[in-house]
DNA sequence: TATTCACTGGGCAATATGACCAGTGGAGTG
DNA sequence: CACTCCACTGGTCATATTGCCCAGTGAATA
């Protein structure tokens, strides 16, 4: 569960250059093959490393809007509103949380319009009382995980 | 940056099973070795593939709690909040909103008590007036893309 | 009609892969 | 101390995949 300093350094070789095999990863490493190997396996069958799927931009596919909608969901009501949620492509995430709110989901949208068309949708739904939206303008810090895999590698590792 | 039937295929697939190459790929998909490729280079030059980094799992990692954070920050000092929580390992991304909160961050913490100290290196500083956090239970909608690709590759076929 | 473009189906050398193996050194245990 | 376990090394092997090339086809377009 815990990663040592080669871990790291492979989660963040792997990174930078994806498209590395495991054989010019051990040479740039300065490890055996087998090694870089069996850390790999390791990582996954650890669930650290959930798997390779491609990062799409939902802007290069025509959605530019991302927005993120806080939901107050009647009591009771939450396996029905998150079966709901599910089936709205537009809905990329979707988590519970304490506070305010019931629900957070992230959507996407076409445009400025559109993103009312999804909204209409997500909360034309009867087990939600009222749906807040914060449109992103900018995003300075894109989803990363660099730092927090170098930051565990290093506690690891005794600082 | 419209998507076709053929590229929703080729990235679906991709994403439901990673290590797949071209070449098998090319045999799901009944089509020519060299088509996948192309497609594959087409859809990476367009941006809509960013990459194929690892996707790490943060709770494996030792930082099972995820919270989002809404900031209010004193007007002008948005770049130097920015430069700030970019330093913040624990800061997953950041986006600027619309809305009551001016940025919206998601945060990872190793425990309900280590979120304080999170939160705390998150707001010491002095440009943010405000923040409000919802700490995050479940996650019944994981991070995804699949419906959105479907979606869009189907918008382009004319249904 | 001529041109362009994506796709096909094939072939090529170079490379990476997964699977092994014996040997080494360190950590921890009896 | 001797022993066992375990990760790592450095090597081999057959197989599969990659990147790159090519000529030919068919559809859409000018």
């Amino acid at each position: 569960m815990a990663i040592d300093h080669l871990d790291g350094r492979i989660i963040v070789l792997l990174a930078r250059e994806p498209r590395i095999g495991v054989l010019e990863m051990s040479r740039r490493l300065g490890v055996a093959r087998g090694t870089v190997q069996a850390r790999l396996d390791r990582l996954q069958s650890n669930g650290v490393i959930r798997g390779f799927g491609p990062e799409v931009d939902p802007a290069a596919l025509g959605y530019p809007v991302t927005a993120f909608a806080t939901l107050q969901i009647r009591q009771g009501q939450g396996p029905d509103v998150r079966a709901h949620l599910a089936t709205v492509p537009e809905v990329l995430e979707l988590h519970t949380t304490t506070g305010t709110g019931d629900m957070m989901c992230r959507l996407v949208a076409r445009s400025n319009a559109d993103l009312q068309r999804v909204i209409d949708r997500v909360v034309g739904f009867d087990g939600i009382v009222r749906a807040s939206t914060a449109i992103v303008m900018e995003n300075p810090v894109p989803l990363r995980i660099i730092p927090l895999v170098e930051q565990a590698a290093r506690d690891r590792d005794g600082e």
